[in-house]
DNA sequence: AATGAATGAGCCTTCATTCAT
DNA sequence: CATGAATGAAGGCTCATTCAT
């Protein structure tokens, strides 16, 4: 029987549940012990998967950047032009924000958690940030095709900076205006 | 012994030491026991002081409230325009995080620790930034005077969105380039 | 101006909590921060007045000494026979009982939490119901005058642990059925 | 290694450490830390097997429950007839209070200490006497199985009242003079 | 007579991790 | 693979008491 295909294993228990934990709770305030508990896992095979709580941590943020992504890709995948992508990006963050446990981004909150720039958790951060520049850069070269590079890149990182701090503010206010100027302001650019 | 004028009292040791580490460490990572070490005080000197750690934090934020608002205020004060008056804003932002221990706004690693919407401590930080918001938004309104209600809302919320992204993302990256491309997007807007 | 005719010490005050306090929780799950602070007095203020929660818990056993007598006689007073007398004890336990706040006899429920026999606390347990059991003695003796000595002393010692039984078992099953088997019993003995 | 059969596990030393200290200090006047320290346990090693002190402390009254009730069987289990059964069972409480470390019962002392009535201690409490009371009844109705219910009833009350008045104040007085009355009570009333 | 800062041991509980089975 | 007993430091907080003012 290949597990892969056919069942879940002990492993993937845990690291859902404690993505689930993670995400709501904070990693630092989400303990070893409620993680298996809620998982039917005992402390042991805990460590039998993962060297450390440190090591989960990392795995669920890997896993999160994958399943993030596509919901991203998702939402931007119907559209033709690079404008509207950008603009479907903003759209897709609204309706991520209607969720019911909405906690903001995974990893700005893991980043203000860990104050060890060098941390394995802060690197996945980093990873993962790069990439949604390097998404917001690739479409504005798109779009912005005939100016210059210095431009295109003032234009990319303004609209990445006005993605993120909408989703922390949505997150502090627990209200949708910061994306509202965000959007306006990401269509002036275009 | 007047404490009030020649020495300081050990709640004041009590709070410098605890902000310190909660801006370093972050507020859970940091202890009680960590604190009233370093602070040379015993246990219950600290529940004589504060009714509970989460007070101890609110106190840390409501301080921290009025010392940044006063460097900002610092920075901005020199300049006589209120164009001026922004820029310095984000000038202030490169020499704050020049600092050796620059860990991001405090307000908001303390948001995104803080799951729970409606704790103190959350109402702490949406306070500054509601505060912070509304500096921007007058500044704006002054040098954009000409414009409509509307216009000058988009601005000044663009602006404030770029300004907090910058701060996010110099703590995540340890680089000023988000700040180098907020400036310029800014300078652009007015 | 004499404080003892026309107002209240804040002894008075740190006592008249206290007595409630031991009473409803029990002396050992009382703290003498709760005393202070509800009798809105400060730490020193509780030790220039009590040597310790010690002295302060014989001063409450020694108040309810004299209170807790002066409820059973004047229940007592009114009757003119011995019998009377003795039944009119049980009735004054029933109407006791109905109080809200009925937690049993202060003086066994000090003598339970108590392990040391020689502590000041236990003394007066003691001659608390040293007291009580001579109130039967004499009691009974009067009714019984013609009875032997022995006789008469099985007969108030019966009808003090009756008493005593009763206290402790409305106490636990939280009804009046132990009180109506002792009374019905005691009519019996007399 | 089968713990079971072989040794005993550190449950087993925890639980019985806690059931001395209990009895011989009182529920609330013994810490956690004792405990362990006593048992050579660690902290964590408490919590693996109990998850409160609370539910050590309905362990230690379930486990008392029935050693408790043994003795009292052994000591009656002799006697042919429900009278001498009844006599045997206040020869124990004589040879009980005989102890060098006599502390009164165990339910009793922690009816006194716990305020809260519907608390899982208070529960044990009440079956336990439960049981006690009814070990009496049905003893007294195979004796006066000539009587009305009624009469049973109050005879088998009357006897468990004065067999708890017994042991409280024996506890109490440190003396076997409350025994010596109601078992001369007894004899009367068989 | 009254204040309240200061102490440090102790309260019950959870932490992340190890390891023998 | 999986179990769960065992560890000991640390979590936030309360305890009774002292003492300088």
């Amino acid at each position: 029987m290949k597990r892969s295909t056919e069942s879940k294993t002990k492993r993937d228990d845990i690291l859902e549940v404690a993505s689930r934990l993670f995400y709501e709770q904070g990693y630092h305030q989400t303990g070893v012990q409620q993680i298996i508990k809620e998982a039917d896992a005992a402390k042991g095979t805990f460590y039998t998967f993962f060297k450390s709580k440190e090591e989960l941590g990392v795995a669920w943020l890997k896993a999160r950047h994958v399943v993030w992504n596509q919901w991203l890709e998702d939402a931007v995948k119907p559209k033709r032009t690079a404008r509207a992508k950008i603009l479907a990006a903003f759209d897709f963050l609204e309706s991520w924000m209607g969720e019911c446990d909405f906690r903001g981004c995974a990893f700005l909150n893991t980043l203000a958690e860990t104050p060890e720039p060098d941390s394995p958790l802060r690197k996945q951060v980093r990873e993962h940030k790069q990439g949604l520049h390097d998404f917001f850069r690739s479409l504005v070269n798109e779009h912005h095709a005939s100016l210059t590079a210095a431009q295109q890149e003032k234009i990319a990182t303004t609209i990445f900076l006005l993605f993120e701090a909408s989703i922390v503010h949505m997150q502090n206010f627990r209200s949708d205006w910061p994306l509202q100027a965000a959007k306006k302001q990401v269509t002036t650019l275009l």
